[in-house]
DNA sequence: ACAAAAGTGTTTAGATTACACCCATGA
DNA sequence: TCATGGGTGTAATCTAAACACTTTTGT
């Protein structure tokens, strides 16, 4: 203990990049900063890491006080440790994201703290490093859609191709081609096809699809090449 | 300030993966611990984050002082954050990995911390959670070298498409088709053919090449697929 | 019947793979 | 000249991309 008490402690912080997918678009949990410095101002979701928990832990507790949520995805993106990142104090920060089902998480919840969730394509200005966050978030999104499917974590248990295709052509922000891209994804076996039509956008209705139940991360070469 | 002071400070850590290649293999870098607890058993270079220096910061200083390289490859893999990981005090630690040219490095520095450079195949025991630092590292390697040649960092200025070749083979472990890399390779249009030729290894000798050098991160599709 | 979205098929271009073959050179 | 690695060429296979075409169904 000697040798490490020579050394300066600092806060550590958690802050989370939380995504989700309504309206064919990607959106982000921002908060109004509720104290100063910044006060009122936009940043991400975030809170300190204490002594009895990890990083993880701390994140998925500040995910659950103000999201309601559980057991959802969460990994880590980066550190961001420059000394002067936070005018208030030195606050090292540990980015997360996480991927939530919008249409499952508590309302209420998120309203109280006066949280939006906002279009990525419109994001306002963020406080400190946050929108750096944001990109990196986004960067690591892209690529876990490469190589898993991310319904799971984005959209219902049931889902149609047109759906899946318009989430993924929300996350890369590029267009894909229909017949193409359905053939792409069943080729991988990944998915399993129900009887169910989603008649809501066609006539014809569209078949529903879900994942199957014995594939984890799958070792797809690649979803889309981009 | 008031919000900040409800809340622990921990010691913050950098540690980092050292990676160079010779004698057809990747190396790890590696220190006896000078130190309680687990003191002379194999562990990753590593020191903590002080008052005015960043992690990346933190990083590069404690790679200058005990390999005596400057500006090298230097980047983050992951957080480390288990309460008790090290079990003599709460240190959250930030892993880096780091690509060095082992005919550059400063040989005396680094015999006089006791450390070596050690074949990735047959590790040792690894403090705490290190060998998982490690192990993420390779993979970001991998990850590096699929979309950029890291010629520049890991082979000498001048290097043969042999040598290039079984660098990726020690970093993919994995054996390439020497006529198909070759093309690959050449097809990407970064590499600049020198007329000068190694003879060390054939009677005919194989051409050296250099990268060209307004290649920065070359946006390749991918080099090897795997 | 027809419009409109869902879903299938076909054609082409390009990339990857395996592997045969030629080349240059010192002993 | 011949053994040895260095380097090139080619045919078979696979993949991606573009886009035309067929199917289904409520009105």
């Amino acid at each position: 203990m000697e040798l490490y008490k020579n050394h300066p402690r600092h806060f550590v912080a958690v802050d989370c990049v939380i995504l989700g997918y309504q309206d064919d678009e990607i959106k982000l949990l921002l908060y109004p900063r509720s104290f100063e410095p910044h006060k009122g101002e936009w940043s991400l979701l975030g809170g300190f890491v204490q002594d009895d928990e990890s990083a993880d832990e701390a994140a998925a507790r500040i995910l659950k006080q103000t999201t309601g949520l559980e057991q959802i995805f969460l990994e880590q993106v980066a550190s961001f440790s420059a000394p002067n990142r936070d005018p208030e104090a030195r606050v090292i920060s540990l980015a997360y994201y996480a991927l939530i089902r919008i249409d499952l998480h508590d309302e209420e919840c998120v309203r109280e703290n006066g949280a939006y969730w906002v279009p990525i394509r419109k994001l306002p200005n963020l406080i400190f490093d946050h929108q750096t966050m944001f990109e990196k978030a986004l960067v690591k999104l892209q690529q876990k859609a490469g190589y898993s499917l991310c319904g799971k974590e984005l959209l219902p248990e049931m889902f149609t191709l047109i759906q899946l295709r318009k989430l993924y052509e929300a996350i890369f922000q590029h267009e894909f081609d229909p017949g193409n891209f359905r053939k792409k994804i069943l080729s991988l076996g990944v998915l399993e096809k129900l009887s169910l039509k989603d008649a809501s956008e066609s006539r014809k209705g569209a078949f529903y699809y879900k994942a199957k139940s014995n594939i984890g991360e799958i070792d797809i070469d690649r979803i889309v090449k981009f």
